[in-house]
DNA sequence: ACGTGTGAAGGTCTTCACAGCG
DNA sequence: CGCTGTGAAGACCTTCACACGT
């Protein structure tokens, strides 16, 4: 998981330079046993008198999880939800930069937004092909969410972040990951109920 | 899950009163016996001739998943993030409203935003009590979300959506669910260059 | 003693396969 | 025939338990 190397760069000042599985573990709220199994499957060993170092894990974490060299990224949609997320996206990852951004509003668009420049859709295969981007976050409206996606894949785009509330049909070989805020609220809100349900019948 | 209410919901004409497993598997991403068997978990049984009946099937699943009455929902913290969340979620959904904002800046508060209007920070307890709020959302800075979080739990709330990238340490009766951009977005990355890998192996 | 690496057990969730019925 | 309901099998992931090194 790469909670682990979020933890660890924003890393407790208790942990100066090593760290106890167990410790990683309490600050991720997960088991011990689990931390050291996912250490041990990216490579890192670490010794049982010290613990891990944190400097060399985090170089192992991010051998594993980043690509060589910096996945420029796109955004489609610069409405609100994209708006906010160009403003907490760029600059804050030294491998996963924004280095365009698509709407269909003239307003918008061929101006520079969030310090990431806004091209209209029609540009989109260009600009995706000349910069080689190969991930692309989606915050369009659900209706246009298939179409805009497609696009981007046909242009060559491998991995698609969407926050549209719809299930995107694409080939396999594209990796899709969703963050459904409405359905994601109405989780926490039945987990709630059942908590509260449980804890009056086993008070 | 809640995503087949959503899919049902806007439901393709081709399934007029009617849907067959398979078919709401496909709009899922599912495979149709897993359809199957959630939907006979929350106990509603289809025919085998004519499959599901989709209004019959909508009132289960409400059933099912929301509370007999509405559950009011506040939101912590209106900057960027939280001022799409609300545009995004005000009068979307029925049985989960957006009933008060919370912020630190003076500027924000004691003003209507979005529909919905917006505390300081030391009126959260008295409001999220007098509200009977049960659910909150969590689109305040890291380094404040924790703190931010407690209260609210301190005050009655029960179940946490939180956008802030940091772990909650929280009671075990209080649910909580995490959306990470970060998280997510590094994990596309890495997923779509494992596929691109996979893809040029296995060509 | 304390913590890591790791095999083995245990549980959970998904898929397969098939009986029954319109 | 095709689809549902459901037991059985299987895959996956988590946890336990313990040997080893410091």
């Amino acid at each position: 998981m790469a909670l682990y190397r979020r933890v660890l760069l924003d890393r407790s000042p208790a942990w100066d330079t090593h760290v106890y599985s167990h410790q990683l573990a309490y600050a991720c709220g997960v088991s011990a046993a689990q931390v050291r199994r996912d250490l041990m499957a990216i490579g890192y060993t670490g010794s049982p008198s010290t613990g891990y170092e944190t400097e060399c894990l985090l170089d192992s974490l991010g051998r594993f999880l980043d690509a060589p060299e910096p996945t420029p990224t796109a955004i489609a949609g610069v409405g609100q939800l994209g708006g906010a997320l160009l403003s907490f996206l760029v600059n804050r990852h030294p491998k996963l930069g924004i280095v365009a951004a698509f709407d269909v509003n003239p307003s918008k668009t061929d101006r520079v937004l969030y310090g990431v420049r806004c091209y209209p859709m029609h540009r989109l295969h260009e600009i995706v092909d000349a910069c080689r981007i190969s991930v692309a976050v989606l915050a369009v409206p659900a209706k246009e969410a298939q179409a805009v996606c497609e696009k981007f894949v046909a242009s060559g785009v491998r991995g698609i972040l969407s926050f549209a509330p719809v299930f995107l049909r694409l080939p396999k070989h594209v990796a899709v990951e969703r963050l459904d805020v409405t359905i994601a609220l109405e989780k926490v809100a039945f987990l709630a109920r059942s908590v509260s349900r449980s804890r009056r019948t086993f008070p």
